[in-house]
DNA sequence: TCTATTATATATCATATTGATATATCTGTA
DNA sequence: TACAGATATATCAATATGATATATAATAGA
């Protein structure tokens, strides 16, 4: 078995609920997952050939006229490499924040610069919470459905640190004043 | 002027405050900086050479014995490309997190291992708050020292954040229950 | 003193990801 | 009907990751 390239993983995840195009994938990510793990078409449209050449997954030819559309289906042996990562204890866990190294050197400028950068993070982040609650609310109105619990258990681990963020904005805002 | 590799501003960014090797550059992101960014000599070793050739840093042999040793020094052209990234305030800000990532698609296995899963998430954040909150102490008492303020600030928004991981985990926990 | 382990130090490579670009079709609307 | 935006697949250069290779120096223990 190939090792657990990650965006594998994503798709075979995905594919687990239902059959999806590559372009269905990429939605997919950018509504679901995106604000803990990203995927674009470079990785996406490779992944899904290769792993149809190894037999984790099926296509099939949807094409609508000259729209041309492949969807993907899991086969038993993507189930079965999907739960055997899912199973896994180890996770890499990481962040990338570009504003907290530009924070990190921010003694080479102005203060006010510093202080101008978190504002930019702070309305940011500010927004993308909005997003996160009005989705949590939602998706809390019917947690018995199948999986709405495990969506709501990563959005609403957004909003939690979301919130962090905005106390730590405004606590270095005042510090750097 | 080259597009700003990220990797190259944190090196400009370190080397703007002492003269490093290759090999200093690493240790000093993994203390100081890991959690929210990372280097691997892969590209840190290239991105010299590289910066080298620009004249963005210059390069002095420090070799000691057969013990070969290679120091950059930072130069105006290199300070002022350092400059020019920290004042743009455009900053892209990730999160990588493979343990949100299983969660989400917990729904394909026994809740379980999901609740294991979340347990291995917290005792490594548990972990990793000791260190910061030492690491925060130190820094608190002398802030007046120049560059203390900075990396005491992206020290507190570490603690800040992970507390809120720990806060979100148990709340997950209980859901899954 | 010999030996094994760890730290220092540079370098490269295969693999994975990102972000942009290319190409073409379909749909809604002004 | 013309245009914009969404759908759809695909590839490429630039970057980053993680492992490996190679060699020296320092340290600790038998």
């Amino acid at each position: 078995m190939a090792k657990d390239k990650k965006i594998d993983m994503v798709i075979l995840g995905l594919l687990s609920h239902e059959d999806l195009t590559g372009y269905d994938i990429k939605k997919r990510i950018d509504t679901g997952i995106s604000f803990f793990w990203k995927g674009s078409f470079g990785n996406i449209y490779p992944a899904l050939k290769d792993m149809e050449e190894e037999g984790l997954i099926s296509k099939k030819d949807v094409s609508v006229g000259d729209r041309e559309r492949i969807s993907y289906h899991i086969n038993s042996s993507g189930k079965s490499a999907l739960k055997k990562w899912l199973s896994n204890e180890q996770a890499s866990n990481e962040l990338r924040y570009e504003t907290l190294l530009k924070l990190f050197f921010g003694g080479n400028l102005d203060k006010k610069i510093s202080l101008h950068n978190i504002e930019v993070f702070e309305n940011q982040i500010s927004n993308d919470l909005k997003l996160l609650k009005g989705f949590a609310a939602k998706l809390k109105q019917n947690l018995e459905v199948a999986d709405h619990l495990y969506f709501y258990l990563t959005v609403s681990f957004g909003i939690e640190t979301y919130e962090a963020y905005l106390k730590w904005c405004k606590k270095a805002k005042e510090m750097l004043k």
